[in-house]
DNA sequence: CCCGAACCGTAACGTACGGTACGGGCTTTG
DNA sequence: CAAAGCCCGTACCGTACGTTACGGTTCGGG
């Protein structure tokens, strides 16, 4: 039997399958056009035979280079022990800091491009899997520590998803869509970190449980 | 002096020429890859020969539908005469509402995806045109308010870009990039005006200026 | 009525690219 | 060393599409 969907869950590519991914990569962030696969051949020096024998067409090529990009962003969890206030605006900041430097990667940049370029118009939803390994899979991963946060009484609100949705704004505000649309914007890593205090500081603002004023530590 | 920012000279095109502009429109809804010279000729019933003579070539004709879409949108100005909080209010809601049908719209997102998609690859920027005319054009013409409304006292910020991307992210979140991505989101009219709502609230719980309780007027 | 301009419909051209086939070299296995 | 795979490089095929060219039709003006 063979397996008839090309590189599904974790799949474990080999390393030169790796290479020719990071080739994919590479060549998506000098522009979309240059990706054909007589380049993406000649930049991973391998044949387009091999190209269509491991990834099967060109959408399982996109496909792969998504999830691949995907596999090696994973950044860690944000461990909700010992969470206090001083530990979940850390956790935050922490998480928006990652957010905001993976999405103004070119790399991310020209993967969103490509995912959206296909989103609607072809078969293979690309924009369907940037969306579950990106936006909600940070949901996933974020909306667990607002939740103990609320039990821990540190913040409060209805809905969790709402909350999170609120906060994916404040972070992101305009900077996602311009950076799609091809607008340069430096983002240094210090106005990132200001960004991400920023975006915290008004999320409590919102979100913040007014602490009882006896419940004031050293 | 040349106006080097959005919205430039409105092109005077002729009847027939919207038309064809509108089959454009028309051809992007129902799919990127069904916009071909070819089928915006027969759709447009125009020949091909009057396409490339009147916009050039693909790029061209792509270019002036933007344009041709953008005119269109532009919505009413928010005057800001009789500012009081309640006008203020208002004004912000009917905006985010305005702005979220708009960035729902088929067209709207049709549009973005083939300008997101152009970005950076094409040499004619499509993307710097969209962004002119809508994440640009919306800041000009909303911080003259956000600033008339801090010299009436009724909020209170440092920098009015600020204020206003802050508000963009409020209201925006993640929904322009999950259409943008294929993402099925209902956005209700109900739906819209919830989000409006509780955008403009969470604005004024952020730069609302506490209001020096002597200041109340009857 | 004739002319020219504008425009429609369609056929034709050139190219770019996805996909396939084949020959030669390198590595592994016995 | 021989046979078998695996893979690189390249040539090749079919097609889709942007662009151009051309014949036919309509319309306004002399």
């Amino acid at each position: 039997m063979q397996e008839t969907s090309a590189i599904e869950h974790e799949e474990t590519l080999t390393p030169r399958q790796g290479e020719v991914l990071d080739a994919v990569l590479a060549l998506l962030v000098e522009g979309r056009d240059a990706l054909t696969m007589t380049a993406v051949a000649r930049r991973a020096s391998c044949s387009k035979e091999t190209l269509y024998k491991w990834f099967g067409d060109r959408d399982g090529l996109l496909t792969a280079t998504v999830k691949w990009q995907a596999s090696q962003v994973r950044a860690g969890n944000y461990d909700r022990q010992k969470l206090d206030a001083a530990a979940l605006r850390e956790s935050l900041e922490r998480f928006a800091v990652n957010w905001l430097g993976v999405i103004s990667s070119p790399t991310s940049i020209a993967l969103n491009q490509v995912a959206v370029a296909h989103a609607g118009s072809a078969k293979s939803n690309l924009g369907g899997i940037v969306l579950a390994n990106g936006r909600f899979a940070i949901g996933e991963r974020l909306k667990p520590l607002l939740e103990a946060a609320r039990t821990a009484g540190l913040i409060d609100f209805e809905d969790g998803e709402e909350a999170f949705r609120t906060f994916f704004g404040l972070v992101g505000r305009d900077i996602q869509i311009r950076l799609l649309l091809g607008d340069r914007l430096e983002m240094t890593e210090a106005g990132i970190a200001r960004d991400a205090a920023r975006a915290t500081r008004q999320f409590f603002a919102l979100y913040g449980a007014k602490p009882t004023p006896a419940a004031s530590a050293g």
